[in-house]
DNA sequence: TATGAATGAGGGTTCATTCAT
DNA sequence: TATGAATGAACCCTCATTCAT
């Protein structure tokens, strides 16, 4: 067993154990992408890290340790991708495209992230049913565009009367509309579709165009 | 095993031997619906069928051949409840509203049906991973309301520069939205979201109002 | 999966079902007096039984219900040997010595069945630690003798000033150091161990004998 | 590898080697005791121990090694704790009261040591079930009780016309029931059963008390 | 038709042990 | 001297499937 595990908080890795945490959080990425969440074993991430399924048991406290580890992973190099291109758009219709655009084009990049986050999200419970992910970070994705969305709608730059976590779900859902497929199909025209839907959205969101002596409609 | 069962030879089903197979492609769907696809073992869905799982096996030709039946079921029905009311709608604005308000509402009425259907889409794999469903029956609701889009963008209902393909897959993917999160949050209001997502898609569907002196941005 | 299994209550068991779970039943008891508790996994007690895992798995619900019904039968085999010997005495002296008798008597014959018990009483935990059968069954032995005893020395048949659970307890402690023992050395003579206990028990437990002018002490 | 550690070449060890053994054989003793030998893993004696597990593989052969000097040293402890009380004693009575009130009163102060000695006895076995400590470790107990007695019966402090050995087995037997109960119900009155069991046999072993007029039975 | 019985593969996890550093 | 890292076997359990009845 790996010392201190649990007793207390975060020790500080060493840098092989380190390595060998992010080797093996890889290997489980692409597993569970390309297999399934239900189909990604331990012996079968086990395979694809070059190892055997005692090393993972070995670095990860469990199976249910090593898929939080997978989510925070993603998230984070999502974040790291996206955060910074969404932030520099000053204008709502701006941050919208940017927003749909880059998540497709770290989808293209990072298909395996996106995938795996995906059917996690979707599939992986506990022994109870309930989900393995706290709620928050299931909901991170859709929660953390709601805000910006509200943040631009009361700023003036989206027409005021729509929901913004509808109008969050719906743009989330025309995005992870992707994943999925992009397993059968890899030749998508990602870049087309998310063109299509900056444009949807955009006309979606955007204010109504003023006409002489008429306010909201 | 019974004989010819499924490979091909299509016998006629005796009347009792049809119902055997309803009860017991209804009892998958709720244990599928209720406890993922993943904990859906043959065994829990015989218990909730009150037989045992030799039946299953007896009846079909293997946890494959049920599920496929499940697939075929939900498609049906869900055909039969939402069809009709679209094709009683003329204009294309009146068919994008109705689909997705009845697609809604037939959520809410057969929810178990939905969320079968997506736990099977999203995790049934063969045993090399490949889906197990085959890709016809996976796409069959994206490329019906595709067709549906085009053929009213042809007449004109429709703004014409929008991919049918593109606009059906959003649709596609923020009504999906609901189905996993109507199991952690059952107190969801689906009414109100349809009313977003039809405004929000009629705005992003319909052609520009002809102003005098504005084109299109 | 054995059908209804928990659901409810106790089914009638089908006699070749019964067969089997006595036959595994048999097999564990086996395993674990020869190999100790810890050792007798239930792939050794499967070879033993001649079959496999999965049997056992598919009769009970599990290595704790295994071992439960091993203690039933041991109880009930204990119970029967012993308890119609020691109800046939009525004299305090006579029951005492009646019950070490036919006890070791039940070790030599049944020793398996015994050496079993007392490793499972001393050895089965749960995963919290804590113990697996329920207390009740646990100290069935002592509190049943514990009985005996109360209900001799009420009668008088006993000297009144010895607390009858520590009796209880001593003298199933010295029955029980024969179980571990009789593995160890097979040609212990258990029959004089019983003789030497039966008139030690007696002179602890007798009356004083009556002196002139003088009562209980 | 530590060189020759314990294949017979009786390295003297270095103190701070002494200390490190010393320092683990107790962390074993409370693990074993509190744990039960079958959850009394080297990973939890390690972490018990502060240490890692490779010093335990360092410092003993193996587990069995490790186990071996537990014995070694609760029986050293026990020891040194009953033998001066006991051999302070000049009669045979004073001698076995001693014996059960200081062993009595040894479980109450080292509870742990008795406890993990009676687990080791009754579950540490090699691969094959044969048992780990050799029979003389085990036997130790007994026998130097059924000594005492013997040289005492000699010396006709007892009745003649008991076993020594019978009786040194009961009298161990109702000791030994302690430990294990000891773990479930801690708030045992070991006081009053040490009182219990020293009259019990006392009036098991002293000699007929010569009284006019009456013989033996 | 239907079922109880059995099977073997594979699931995740724990463990004693070994090895390079 | 000491330790982190790794390993492979064995653990209990679940499962889809097969077979005799």
């Amino acid at each position: 067993m790996r010392p201190e595990s649990g007793s207390g908080g975060q020790r500080d890795l060493t840098f092989i154990e380190a390595a060998r945490r992010a080797q093996i959080v890889t290997a489980a990425i692409d597993a569970i992408a390309e297999l399934g969440y239900g189909q990604a074993s331990l012996a079968r991430i086990a395979k694809r890290a070059g190892t055997s399924k005692g090393v993972i048991s070995y670095h990860f406290a469990g199976k249910d340790d090593l898929i939080r580890e997978v989510v925070a992973e993603v998230l984070a190099r999502g974040e790291a991708y996206m955060l910074p291109r969404i932030l520099a758009e000053s204008s709502g219709a701006g941050m919208l495209r940017v927003y749909i655009e880059s998540n497709l084009a770290f989808m293209r990049e990072c298909r395996n992230h996106l995938v795996a986050f995906l059917e996690i999200f979707l599939n992986a419970r506990g022994d109870d049913g309930s989900p393995l992910v706290d709620e928050k970070s299931l909901d991170y994705l859709v929660t953390s565009l709601e805000q910006l969305l509200a943040h631009f709608q009361a700023a003036g730059d989206f027409r005021a009367d729509f929901n913004p976590r509808a109008m969050a779900l719906a743009i989330r859902g025309a995005i992870d509309q992707v994943p999925p497929r992009l397993a059968r199909y890899p030749d998508l025209d990602i870049d087309g579709y998310a063109r299509e839907l900056a444009a949807l959205f955009d006309l979606a969101t955007r204010r109504e165009p003023e006409r002489p002596g008429e306010g909201r409609r």
